[in-house]
DNA sequence: AGGACGCCCTGTTCGC
DNA sequence: TGCGAACAGGGCGTCC
């Protein structure tokens, strides 16, 4: 699930539950998502601090303890954060559990283990040696068009590079094609200006939209591609069977009528 | 440079 | 219905 929206929203849930609390214990449930550290090293620089202030940038939530140890976490495929009270079972795939003094408890969830957890001194510095591009709602369209200057390959692929843009996914990148009315294969460095612009001004609306409803499908529109995305369903704007391409390795899903090759 | 592929994992869905 | 195969909202490395 952990697109943008979802991060952003683990990032409000965090903020609104976790900060400012007294840290009691850490509990590693499997230490394979741990990324240069140890459930050693986890408890040591967390336990007895409490959490300060949240970033999000793309995928990633990073939850600083002070201004020189942020915990970084990615989901992976699969992962979710949630808070458990008191003595409420913890969810299936628990992978790391932070309790405190309250008796609350902050759940990182990674079913197939593909998330990563790590911890990382300057955001700034970090992001820039991981090679993120800009935040997909942090991107003015002037950067935008020029990121696609040039570049070969297909626009979804493009739009799914965190190195371009950082947030967008394979679900997101096909929901926005699908409201600009663009083929998932379709050329970026084909893409006439505006068009490119139109896409552009499509990313914007559709990630907040999808924040807004939690980044949860049950609470998207209709309209959306995204409650659709099933063989046999149709369109909700033209009526036509919907149609699947792999692109990058992934399925993409798109409307053969509103999204022409 | 970018596409195709395999891989890391495990739970769910698909198709015979 | 039952079972193995294919697939799943990510990202990395390798080969071409």
């Amino acid at each position: 699930m952990p697109e943008l929206p979802d991060v952003e929203v683990y990032r409000r849930h965090v903020s609104a539950t976790a900060l400012h609390k007294r840290i009691e214990h850490v509990h590693v449930e499997d230490d394979s998502i741990l990324h240069d550290t140890s459930p050693q090293g986890l408890g040591r620089v967390l336990r007895h601090k409490s959490f300060r202030s949240t970033i999000r940038h793309g995928k990633h939530l990073l939850v600083a303890v002070n201004e020189k140890k942020w915990l970084a976490m990615h989901f992976g495929m699969t992962g979710d954060i949630k808070t458990i009270h008191q003595r409420e079972d913890t969810p299936d795939h628990t992978r790391l559990l932070i309790s405190f003094d309250n008796g609350d408890h902050l759940a990182y969830i990674s079913p197939r283990k593909l998330g990563q957890i790590s911890f990382i001194e300057s955001p700034d510095k970090w992001l820039q040696q991981q090679q993120l591009g800009p935040d997909a709602l942090a991107l003015s369209e002037a950067e935008f068009m020029n990121r696609a200057k040039g570049r070969r390959g297909s626009v979804k692929s493009w739009l799914m590079n965190q190195k371009m843009i950082a947030g967008i996914g394979n679900i997101y990148a096909d929901e926005i094609l699908f409201h600009a009315g663009i083929h998932p294969r379709h050329a970026v460095n084909h893409l006439d200006r505006e068009t490119c612009k139109r896409l552009y001004q499509t990313m914007r609306p559709v990630l907040e939209a999808a924040i807004e409803a939690h980044a949860d499908p049950g609470q998207m529109p209709s309209t959306w591609l995204l409650p659709h995305r099933s063989k046999g369903e149709n369109c909700p704007a033209c009526g036509a069977t919907l149609a699947t391409v792999k692109v990058s390795g992934r399925t993409a899903w798109y409307c053969p009528q509103c999204q022409p090759s």
